[in-house]
DNA sequence: CACTACATACCGACCGGTCGGTTTTTAAGC
DNA sequence: GCTTAAAAACCGACCGGTCGGTATGTAGTG
């Protein structure tokens, strides 16, 4: 632990840069020596902690969903019904975007990597289904409790997730401070209105 | 006139070629010198015909921009009601983002871009505006005719549009074949129970 | 001859990654 | 606690290659 300190966190500060200098002008317009310039470190130093760029892009990206899991976990409260769930998850969500202040373009920046390059698109897929599949659960779960209409659970849950990459995207492009915070509660509740469709909850 | 039929050829396959770089390998990625070579033509055929490589980027968006508009004014049926001609809207889209044949990935080119450079954002939030523009109005007016719940028109059209973002994208990054076209009527179909509450439409 | 429409060769900047060497930290022997 | 050797951390010059853009020349046409 104490073992190499200095070391960890030289990576630590290499990583902060490059999430700095990716959300700012994009991955393939930041330079190895840019993120070093802006750590304050070496070339040498940058490719003794990684292999090569595209790995420091990986472990943001590893950083960013471990938090981002961390978070969703954090709304399994039994005893709710899942409109209940489903409502909460939108605060949530929504404070994990703003908690990483700023990081929306990274996000962007993740997305468009994966279309174009086989690595980051086996590393994104892998918790985009898994958080998929957690809907699909919630939405399978609603309806067996009597709570959510009989839809096809898998379509529910690849609608939903839409909902929210849009809106994360949207804010990406154009940031309007205020609309933005109403708008997943918002895009939320209207959706849960047409999943279970005036039922009791 | 006949006199630049073979420029206006030129200018097409440069176009058509700079599309499927880009829509293959992202904007960054497509040398000019790759896009010169599937257009059949030289870099100074290029250059005469376009002053930068980003010029060809933008064209190659108003030609889909003009391509989207032109297909939702087509949706202008009067006579129908709000709710009606927006699950018209939901089968219009698809099409057209079916027409355009794998030019998915170019739409997200876009809209990386514009995060990155001034220039492209200017040219991509105009029309991305009176998009979301159009929609607050038509949610305006269903509220007027009674055929749409009283939300707020510029909320709901912010995440109408979110929705539509948010399906693009996904089946830019994981193309589920017949699940994506179920998704935007099913999508439409739930949102609209939502704004309508049950009413007689 | 003048003008459009191209072709070719070339330039300078930049970038990811390497490499030989230097400094700092750690661990072992005494 | 001191010495020392090895290992980890770090430095910065450098390389091969790519890329956007330019300069210059030429073939065809009105």
């Amino acid at each position: 632990m104490a073992q190499s300190q200095r070391g960890a966190e030289t990576r630590a500060r290499i990583l902060e840069a490059a999430a700095l200098c990716f959300t700012r002008a994009g991955y393939d317009s930041s330079g190895v020596a840019a993120i070093c310039d802006g750590a304050g470190v070496s070339k040498g130093a940058f490719y003794h902690h990684f292999p090569s760029k595209q790995a420091v892009f990986l472990a943001l990206f590893d950083r960013w969903i471990d938090g981002l899991q961390h978070a969703i976990d954090a709304t399994r409260i039994p005893g709710e019904t899942v409109p209940q769930r489903l409502e909460a998850m939108a605060g949530v969500a929504q404070q994990v975007l703003q908690a990483t202040e700023g990081q929306i373009p990274l996000f962007l920046e993740f997305w468009h990597r994966a279309t174009k390059d086989p690595e980051v698109w086996q590393t994104l897929i892998e918790p985009y289904r898994r958080f998929r599949a957690t809907f699909a659960g919630m939405v399978r779960e609603g309806i067996a409790e009597g709570s959510v209409r009989p839809v096809d659970p898998d379509l529910a849950a690849h609608v939903l997730v839409s909902l929210g990459v849009g809106l994360v995207l949207q804010s990406a492009l154009d940031p309007g401070d205020d609309i933005d915070h109403q708008a997943a509660d918002q895009a939320i509740r209207l959706f849960l209105i047409g999943l279970t469709d005036g039922r009791e909850q």
